[in-house]
DNA sequence: AAACATACATACATGCATGTTTGTTTAATT
DNA sequence: AATTAAACAAACATGCATGTATGTATGTTT
């Protein structure tokens, strides 16, 4: 059956996208080949090279249909500034947590990132990506850290920019061992005992 | 030229080893072929099949000859058990780090693990080494926190199983993103203050 | 209704990676 | 000294993944 109509199309785009990220998820980026993406979607390689370039490109429509939602989730947490900022800090590293968690797309997703692909070239889109947006909300954290700072909730001894990057290889850490086994703990309690450690940890001696 | 002495084998069998490794720091292991590693070592990849099976042999062997260096390491750390558990922990996690920082080997074969590979099989030896690892060290740290537990250092509210693997978790972290990109942030400067933020999160609050 | 464009399937060409086998030279063995 | 066996090199066979080119049936446009 071919020329399907324009929506039938977008379904089959879809769900390409659905069975790369599980085989991707699976069983890794280069050890699955664009032929399986195809059987496992009921289609033909043809169908693949028709709506995508090649794997990277189809690597890159992979991260932009669960980037939005990521994007989405952080303007609405930017506008939601009320409360201090440690508090707002603490509810963003759980969100994420929790959106692994629960969220198949994007626990696939950074299973993908974290465990499934190479970072072979600079010029690879996922790298690109996965750098840009780790500086880019950690430069927004940065001013919220400095900003806890002046209302004397993070201790002065304390660099920010070195505060902030630990929170969040703390969470990049969480994410990256509960990936590996989920068996071995439970992802919320810890994360959630682990983030508040850290952050109590930030707070001058005396308070 | 063939059939040189026996430890000239060994020394080729080095080079190999030497070659694999820079070649899957940089490149990726599934990104790497045979020949190429071969051809890195001078050789054929008739030298390769001879000294090992096949690919996974070869990373076997690879993380068999770091792994020795670590467990000395680990072991070394274990006797020298003077002083309070959590300067044990804080001086092992920052080890853990100058080692990487440090030893070239120890750091591409980090960066094979944590960004060069694809966990595919669980079958696969480095996954199973990589968990083994990782929840021996575990195991034996949670003991570690239990101790400082009853001697007051760490409150009582606290999981001491959580409390590890978010110390873990942190330490994997920084690795993990400072390996992305050595020039974002100075590693002993950050993983020290993070590391001993997260240790005075675990204080009691009255200490 | 005709012309066109889309959404694929199918077929083809190429190259590379792997595993194996065979061959050759020289150290080790007896 | 003769035999054996190790340490590779070189050649072979195979299979798979990719990219592209072509074919075709059907929606879409005018």
């Amino acid at each position: 059956m071919v020329r399907r109509t324009k929506e039938d199309a977008l379904t089959t785009r879809g769900e390409l996208l659905d069975a790369a990220e599980r085989l991707f998820s699976e069983k890794g980026v280069s050890n699955t080949s664009m032929n399986q993406v195809a059987e496992a979607a009921g289609v033909t390689r043809g169908a693949i090279y028709h709506h995508f370039q090649n794997k990277l490109d189809l690597i890159d429509a992979l991260m932009e249909r669960v980037r939005l939602p990521v994007d989405e989730m952080r303007d609405e947490l930017a506008q939601t500034y009320q409360g201090d900022p440690i508090s707002l800090l603490r509810a963003r590293c759980l969100h994420i947590i929790g959106q692994v968690q629960d969220d198949p797309h994007t626990q696939a997703l950074v299973n993908i990132l974290l465990h499934k692909c190479e970072y072979v070239d600079d010029a690879l889109p996922i790298h690109l990506r996965h750098l840009g947006g780790r500086n880019a909300c950690i430069t927004e954290c940065i001013l919220l850290a400095d900003k806890a700072k002046t209302q004397g909730l993070v201790d002065e001894k304390y660099d920010s920019k070195a505060a902030v990057i630990g929170l969040f290889s703390l969470v990049d850490g969480l994410l990256y061992n509960w990936l590996l086994d989920q068996d071995y703990f439970d992802l919320s309690q810890t994360a959630t005992q682990a983030i508040d450690t850290y952050l109590a940890g930030l707070k001058p001696r005396g308070a």
